[in-house]
DNA sequence: TGTGTTTGCGTACACTTGTACGTGACAGCT
DNA sequence: AGCTGTCACGTACAAGTGTACGCAAACACA
């Protein structure tokens, strides 16, 4: 199944962009990344390579640049990574990530509104699970 | 200022139980964490090192064996390794976070509950910020 | 007092990660 | 035809990480 290695943060990064465009080549996602963060188009390149070569995406050649596209959809990585974290930080407790979240970092009114609906749908769904 | 180098995975671990015990011994570190998982003794002793080489933590000598305290709060820890995560795989979105939490692992009906009183909180201590 | 047990501490070591360079091939402009 | 910029691809390499061994000192108790 899903043994694939976990991402590094870095990778993390990249996966994310590529994720964003669908498909892209190492200069799209170069570009994405950059005006943020100062990193070189080599370093952009090594690290979907390693994508590639850990099993997060799937690449052909166009002509004669290389494309990459996500073979692993993000809610499953954001699953994986996300999990992990919890467990070794919380101890698995979602809980207290969910106050961090909520109190130490700001809540937009439209993300409560947005909150607020999601809680309604789960509990009117069925206590169920 | 803090300019400590984060905590790796296994360092988050460690640190975690750490903060749960307050002030600990290599020992008392390895009982809390071996039950859920294969891990030598010597090995936590280095993470304990390197806790306080990256000044996560102090430590002294209580007779012939070191005990060790967390020296960084754990909300301080938190905010910052959340935060990067955050950055990394969401772009600085909290929202879609929360949205995994909430619907990607069971939320009990007391965090529902919870959850709930924070919101009410939140909205009414002033939309401020 | 001899013997196994626990600890601190130094050391190790392969693997991963962050970051990039160099080279040779191709592409497009002049 | 020649230069200039761009790629793919191989390679590099220090720092960080996971995981542990080995030894010597101190203990516990038979």
């Amino acid at each position: 199944m899903g043994e694939r290695p976990a991402l590094s943060k870095a990778e993390l990064e990249v996966a994310r962009v590529l994720w964003e465009l669908g498909e892209a080549t190492v200069r799209q996602v170069f570009e994405a990344i950059s005006p943020s963060r100062k990193i070189d188009f080599a370093t952009v390149q090594t690290y979907m390579r390693r994508l590639e070569s850990k099993g997060y995406a799937r690449t052909w050649l166009s002509g004669r640049t290389r494309v990459y596209a996500p073979s692993v959809k993000p809610a499953t990585v954001i699953r994986e990574t996300v999990d992990d974290l919890v467990e070794r930080l919380f101890g698995g407790d979602t809980l207290p990530l969910m106050q961090h979240l909520i109190e130490d970092r700001g809540v937009s009114s439209d993300d409560l509104a947005q909150l607020r609906a999601l809680l309604d749908r789960l509990e009117e769904e069925g206590h169920g699970k």
